[in-house]
DNA sequence: GGCCGTCGGTTCGAATTTGAACTACATGTC
DNA sequence: GACATGTAGTTCAAATTCGAACCGACGGCC
């Protein structure tokens, strides 16, 4: 292994900058949404899945895939909502193991109601605080760091070897 | 309140990039941490923190925002690192009821050991996977974000109002 | 000098997250 | 068809996180 490449000023920065705004942004979030309807933010997420999908319902591995999340993470929070009424489970006729999340009608509700102070926060927090460029700039970049990490390898081409 | 501005799909793209690739970057550093050093993300930021700090010493309450982190969950890790002898507390001269975390040599050893695989993957995951042009303005752009959301109100010029 | 509101840290209990079993079923191969 | 291997989801214990309650100490003020 070479001598490491510490990080310089600018780099480190850009790290930092990274390190501060996911963990305020995700923080801020996460406190609206239990203030405002009572959910976490992965249990919003959840719902949002399950409403845009046909019949208000998704495989739960096709769930925690999309989360970012493990399997028993998923299977806890949708037992959370299920407690309280806004999913229900049935078995998937196309397969005996599986099981999907259904989006039930006051589901559907609660969503319908946290969705426009959600929206607004996540304005407020993140998307209006940039410009056009670094909308753009922050879609493609970020893009590009998450589907390299996906586990299915998608790491796409490396770049050009260094110069 | 007015009509919800829902977000477009340039929006939306910046916002599910942005969700992706910090559960993904988070999640993957963690990995490395805990593989490599035995280490959490915090506890390795603690550590990085003291290093900088003359004598390896810095102030509880000090170090907790540093971290972005509430006081019981500095304390928490700082108990772990503890444990294992990377940290000693000592009462601070100054102020009865202050606390100085300490590093301790076996906890600059470990530091030492632990940063060049940390900062490889810091570089391999996020920072070469940017060109130029997008560390500057990402650097700008999140930087941005964070500290608008610090608890301070650094908020700043909240920007032109709508026209 | 004594009081009052605030600060610095810890402790506590509750909620959440994770990875490692574990069960039950699906699938491909011969 | 039977078997080996992989997949879907849950359960479990352990680790971590948060906020609220708490205690002792500080500081300003009368």
């Amino acid at each position: 292994m070479a001598e490491t490449r510490w990080l310089d000023e600018h780099e480190m920065a850009a790290w930092q900058g990274f390190l501060e705004a996911t963990s305020r942004v995700s923080r801020h979030l996460e406190q609206q949404l239990k203030d405002d309807a009572g959910l976490s933010h992965p249990q919003y997420e959840i719902l949002v899945r399950l409403a845009a999908a046909p019949d208000g319902e998704v495989r739960m591995t096709e769930l925690a895939e999309g989360l970012f999340t493990s399997k028993s993470g998923l299977t806890y929070q949708v037992g959370q909502l299920e407690k309280r009424g806004l999913v229900t489970r049935r078995s998937c006729p196309t397969d005996v193991r599986g099981v999907l999340a259904v989006l039930t009608p006051t589901g559907r509700r609660t969503l319908r109601e946290a969705a426009p102070g959600h929206v607004a926060a996540v304005r407020a927090s993140l998307i209006d605080v940039l410009d056009e460029e670094e909308l753009t700039v922050l879609a493609r970049a970020l893009g590009r760091v998450g589907s390299r990490l996906r586990p299915d390898g998608a790491a796409g081409p490396v770049g050009p070897p260094a110069p």
